[in-house]
DNA sequence: GTCTATATTTAGATAGAC
DNA sequence: GTCTATCTAAATATAGAC
């Protein structure tokens, strides 16, 4: 179409807008990101960007629902593997494959969490969490199907050595941790009976 | 001492607001908390900060060093043990004796990397890291006297896995998370041969 | 060495023209 | 629906009286 519809251009600005958001604030945190930073990276003039989102919070929100959309889409994915520990280890695969991100920037939802964590106001101080409880859910299920013992416990395990590794890496700036981490998780799965 | 002489006053005013420093990032975080919120939990005049910090990142890297010396006694407290598994053991008991501190705050070191490491200006985007590699760099030689393959992998792996528990905890706010996988890491510490 | 008052800067948010 | 100008609030940092 050359002369979308002012309703489809608005629509698509707003997308540029939640992605642009989940970009930056990964990239710059959220209380070191301005509204300016996020205009200019979405491409939509600065005084314009409160038409679509009220609050600077209410674009927080908007890029933690583009993480959670992220990661079903993710996961619908690996479901359409037949076994559950080759799901698992597809997960671990993309995890090392976003090593360079990770090395500069940490895991964008655990980042999030640890810096809406500090917060005692706005009501999003457990939203993080709550994208991280979705990964931890569909974790859980594949080691269920692999019918083995402990499966919620094991899902701490993985996501947390996910979180740690990223942490660690980013803190190092040195991608090859998720490297290394991400054979021995491999390989720990490969162990299970 | 009825009155201290005012160099000691000085000096113990300096330690209040290092102190307070470390723990007030830890609880609010570096972007969220101001100087009057330091000099407040130091109980100093807010106006008299600067005699003793010219900058709010001089305040940052005390609290730091701060944490580096409480890394440095924990060690070395963990040093008098004879047997280096004792020595982890001790180190992972720590940890899970912070857990409702870990639960609400994170891991004051690792919340502290990921918040420095947004920054690409001042320097202390790194800091927080080398912090983390003292603690690394001790565990690997804790793994080392055991006599292990890949000492420095699975120092990774365990510090690591604290990060990654101090985060789901603080995410999830269950600091049960902190006894479950402490006791599942002080179970693979007993299973190395 | 202590403290108040204030300068400076910056960012979130809004009013209103177009 | 778009955009400029601006208000307001807050926080870092400094000047200077005591």
């Amino acid at each position: 179409m050359d002369s979308p519809s002012p309703r489809a251009a608005a629509a698509g600005k707003r997308q540029r807008l939640t992605a642009a958001t989940a970009r930056v604030l990964h990239e710059q945190g959220v209380e070191r990101t301005t509204i300016a930073d996020i205009a200019r990276a979405a491409d939509v003039p600065a005084g314009n960007v409160y038409y679509y989102f009220k609050t600077k919070d209410e674009l927080v929100e908007a890029a933690l629902a583009e993480h959670s959309g992220y990661l079903t889409s993710l996961t619908h994915r690996l479901d359409q593997l037949a076994d559950p520990r080759e799901r698992l280890k597809g997960l671990i695969a993309t995890w090392v494959g976003q090593r360079d991100t990770a090395a500069r920037f940490g895991c964008p939802t655990g980042t999030l969490a640890v810096e809406l964590d500090k917060r005692t106001e706005g009501g999003l101080d457990l939203a993080a969490g709550q994208v991280i409880r979705q990964l931890l859910d569909w974790v859980e299920q594949q080691y269920r199907q692999l019918g083995v013992a402990d499966p919620d416990g094991r899902a701490l395990a993985l996501v947390g050595a996910y979180q740690g590794m990223s942490l660690l890496a980013n803190a190092l700036r040195d991608p090859e941790i998720m490297t290394r981490e991400g054979a021995r998780l491999a390989c720990e799965l490969d162990g299970l009976t």
